[in-house]
Formats: C-alpha cells, structure tokens, sequence
DNA sequence: TACCAGGTAAAAA
DNA sequence: TTTTTACATGGT
C-alpha cells in the first residue's frame, strides 16, 4: 500500500472541511486525530479508503491510501483519488464566492475566519437523498444515529484486519430490506417505504438520480425530485446541497438555518421561511454556500460567544449589524 | 414529564 | 379547499 497525493486548488483547509466527520461513526465514517477514513465503493469493490493532509491551506496537499481485501491495480488507486477529489471538492475554487461574499460584513467575517473551508459532496445522490429522507422532524443527533444502524444493518460490509466497516447500501439493498429493519433502525415504517419506494424507482430506471448533475438549473430538480413521494422542498433542497454540491441551494424551510440567520441577524427573533429565502436572496446565486458557513459557524461556536453580554469581536465581523433597535 | 427537533403525507374538517 | 394529526429517537 502506497500513498498517492492530491493537490486540491487553494485556499483549502483540509483539517476545517474534515471536521465535520469529526462525530462519525469510526466503523463507517470518522475524522479522527487528523485523518479521514471511510469505505467506498470504487468500481464494485469496496475499500477503505484513508485521506490526510500534509499542506497548509495557502499550499495544501492530500495523501490518499486506499486498502482493499484483494491486492488491487494501479488503475483502482486513480479511481479512488477521483472519487476523494470529488468527496471534498478539491478543485472547487473558493475565491468567487469569498469575493461575492465581501458585500456583507458579517460573511465577510465568516469567509476570513473558515478560509479554505469547502462543503463535502456525498458519493452519490442517492446517499445525500436518503439521508435527507431521514432526517426531516427528529433532532440531526437522532437522525445520525438512525442512518449509522441503517448503514450497518444494510450497507457493505467491509473486513480488514479483523475490523468490520461498512460502506453506505446500495439501491439494491435497501429495496429489499423489510419493514421490520427499517423499525430496528429506528425509522419509521413510513420513512421506510419511501425509501425503499426510491430504490425501486432507481433499479426500474424511473428515477435516475445522476442525470440531474446535467441540469444547469436548480429549481428544475426540486419540482423533479419533490413529485416523488417523500420528497418535500426541504429534502429535495438538501439532497441537491449535499448530493450535488450547488452553490445556489439554499434551505430555506430549515429550522437550523433559520435560526443562523435569526441569531446572527436579526438578535434572536424567529423568522419564516419565506423571510429566509427573501434575506438569503442578497447572497444571489452563492445563498447555498453561505448557509453552510453558517452553520459549520453555529458548530464551531462562534455565535454562542456573541450571544452573551461579551461584546462581538471587532475582528470577526458577526454582529455588526446585530444591534438592538 | 413534557416538549422540541434541519418535515411530510394522509386524514379530517 | 384548508387544517390537523401521526410519526419515532434523543436531548433538555
């Protein structure tokens, strides 16, 4: 097993893109101590794939291993680069999106704070699609520890070293799981039909998920996915945030993201989610994206230490224009 | 113990 | 047509 290097386009911070897995699960996704694992499935065969940084965020620099049951080629190694390059979004240029955001000073002061800060991309739609089923109405700790059991109950199974990792399950496997599993996992029986609903649909080719990467346009592929049944705007706006990486989709029926925005602009007061996509609107075709600083922003605690009586930090830019009237 | 949490579809009115 | 209601886990 050989290391292979990825030079992603800078800025990018590999350590702060990461952290987000930093709560993972070890056996199925983990940043832990520097350095990210998952399996993947590469071709049809699943491997672990491990990825750590040796850059800086001015001159970053990726070491990719990948390790599988059977010795494997040259070729796969590539294959697996592609896939980890496409995962982080290593040739995603930041700069356009840091030069819209210099209009606002509170992202002005976010985008300096989180530079190199990039989105990850699931490996598939459909992986962003069920998570994004999921997810709706229960607590994202809930839903995290529901998709793990979902994962492990139903996903590749993957044994090195008398350790066992699990890859995410496939269309075919989950169309096929019952009921009852569905239960044990903690889903419910409803949430479990439209999965499985949707993995039918994808094995029948009613519903092919990898032919909205050619859409230019994003409110096409909500009106397309939300005629499925399970699929409201909410999920069908962040499966195309996670699965397809646009810019420009932006959640607005998020009770997480309205709460950002409410915290960070509008001192604590609640607003709608017609408020939301109005206010998102001046961030124009970027709002996606700015909506995930925010939150990884929230995550890393940078509001709660304004929320007190301790004056903003001048430096960051948050809560300038978070004053009472 | 309640009640809320990155909603949605289906039943009831 | 519009308005309730069921759903299920995890944290407070």
């Amino acid at each position: 097993m050989t290391d292979t290097v990825l030079y992603p386009k800078k800025p990018y911070d590999f350590h702060l893109s990461a952290m987000i897995f930093a709560s993972g699960d070890p056996w199925i996704r983990r940043y832990n101590r520097g350095i990210f694992r998952q399996v993947l499935e590469i071709g049809e065969t699943p491997a672990l794939v491990t990825v750590f940084s040796k850059g800086t965020t001015e001159e970053p620099r990726l070491h990719i291993s990948v390790i599988t049951q059977e010795p494997h080629s040259e070729s796969m190694i590539r294959a697996a680069c592609t896939i980890v390059s496409s995962l982080f979004n290593l040739s995603e240029d930041l700069t356009p999106f840091y030069r819209a955001m210099k209009k606002d000073a509170v992202m002005a002061g976010l985008v300096r704070r989180l530079r190199g800060l990039k989105a990850p991309t699931t490996p598939t739609i459909f992986e962003a699609l069920v998570d994004s089923v999921i997810e709706p109405q229960i607590s994202l700790k809930a839903a995290h520890s529901i998709e793990n059991r979902l994962i492990r109950a139903t996903g590749t199974a993957l044994t090195l070293d008398g350790n066992t990792y699990y890859g995410y399950p496939s269309p075919y496997n989950l169309e096929k799981t019952p009921d009852s599993t569905f239960r044990a996992c903690g889903l419910t029986v409803r949430k479990g039909e439209y999965i499985r609903e949707i993995s039918r649909k994808i094995l029948e080719g009613t519903l092919d998920l990898e032919r909205f990467k050619t859409f230019p346009d994003t409110e096409p592929i909500i009106s397309e996915l939300m005629k499925v049944r399970g699929i409201g705007r909410w999920t069908a706006e962040l499966t195309i945030l996670r699965g397809l990486h646009r810019p420009d989709a932006f959640p607005a029926d998020d009770v997480g993201v309205r709460r950002f925005i409410s915290n960070v602009y509008h001192n604590g007061e609640k607003i709608s989610p017609a408020d939301a996509r109005l206010f998102a609107h001046q961030w124009g075709d970027w709002k996606g994206f700015a909506a995930y600083y925010l939150e990884i922003a929230d995550l890393m605690g940078f509001f709660r230490e304004n929320k007190k009586t301790k004056p903003p930090d001048p430096e960051s830019g948050i809560l300038e224009r978070n004053k009472k009237p």
